[in-house]
DNA sequence: GCAAAATGTCAAG
DNA sequence: TTGACCTTTTGCA
């Protein structure tokens, strides 16, 4: 489930339960091989994260791990049991073993490409180096729709898919607006409440973008199908207002959104 | 047993 | 713009 609240739930985690620890490193699935035999028996002595990428420091080395639409870490307690699937890096520390599967990326890199990483990145609302005036700067200069532009990691780097479709509804934007249309107010608002969710989401570790009221259950505890207004929802209602969801290509992906709550 | 889908990105044309 | 790639899970024979 990796948009960025995904990562930096994982950051933490990891600080938490394998930081300052000497680690051995392996991968069982063979593709990592090489990298893991270079972090092998080193320290974690930094865990960092910006958008969706996460960064883990082994002496003067970075283990950089993108986990793409399918890639999962999981935790278990020593000793280790025998890696089930294709596991690509497994982290074994004091107490506590780290499987990694299915990433996009996972490699050993200097402090110069880190660096050369962070700089193509944008503003990432988990982070408290973000600029949002540049990204707004950068923004505005641009003739694609708004919708498009979110998933633009260069701009702001956390947001995927679902968040997409949920904060311009969220924001009563249609995601056909031009980026250089959406007003100064428009997009303060938009990236104060993409900082509270993304937060949120850091929190209980789910997308849960709907206010209580509008969740089917009164207990205010979301159901998988409470959770959002329009995502994933195309000719369903939408759940503010009822009118029927609709869903496009737009940047390579479906964006949902809602014809009423969202005029252009 | 096999196809399809899933919260993503990049390179080739 | 399209296709390739990463892996697991789900649903339908």
């Amino acid at each position: 489930m990796p948009e960025g609240h995904t990562i930096h739930r994982l950051a933490r985690d990891v600080r938490s339960r394998l930081g300052g620890q000497q680690l051995s490193a392996a991968s069982p699935q063979g593709r990592f091989s090489s990298g893991a035999a270079l972090v092998d028996g080193r320290t974690l002595h930094r865990v960092d994260a910006h958008g969706k990428h996460l960064f883990l420091a082994v002496d003067d080395r970075w283990i950089h791990i993108h986990l793409g639409l399918f890639g999962r870490v999981t935790f278990s307690p020593t000793p280790a049991s025998p890696p089930r699937g294709a596991v690509r890096l497994r982290l074994v520390g004091d107490d506590t073993v780290l499987d990694l599967r299915g990433p996009t990326a996972c490699e050993v890199i200097s402090p110069d490409d880190k660096r050369a990483l962070h700089a193509r990145l944008g503003a990432d609302p988990l982070r408290r180096d973000a600029d949002p005036e540049r990204a707004y700067e950068r923004l505005t200069r641009r003739r694609l729709p708004i919708g498009a532009l979110l998933l633009d990691q260069s701009l702001v780097a956390g947001i995927g898919n679902v968040y997409r479709a949920e904060l311009l509804h969220r924001a009563a934007l249609s995601p056909h607006r031009e980026g250089r249309s959406v007003s100064a107010a428009e997009w303060a608002g938009l990236w104060d409440d993409t900082v509270t969710q993304l937060r949120a989401g850091v929190r209980s570790g789910r997308i849960v973008t709907t206010a209580r009221e509008h969740r089917d259950r009164p207990s205010g505890r979301a159901r998988r199908t409470d959770a959002h207004y329009v995502y994933r929802r195309s000719g369903l209602p939408c759940r503010r207002c009822g009118s029927a969801v609709a869903a496009d290509e737009m940047a390579a992906r479906t964006i949902f959104w809602c014809p009423t709550c969202q005029s252009v």
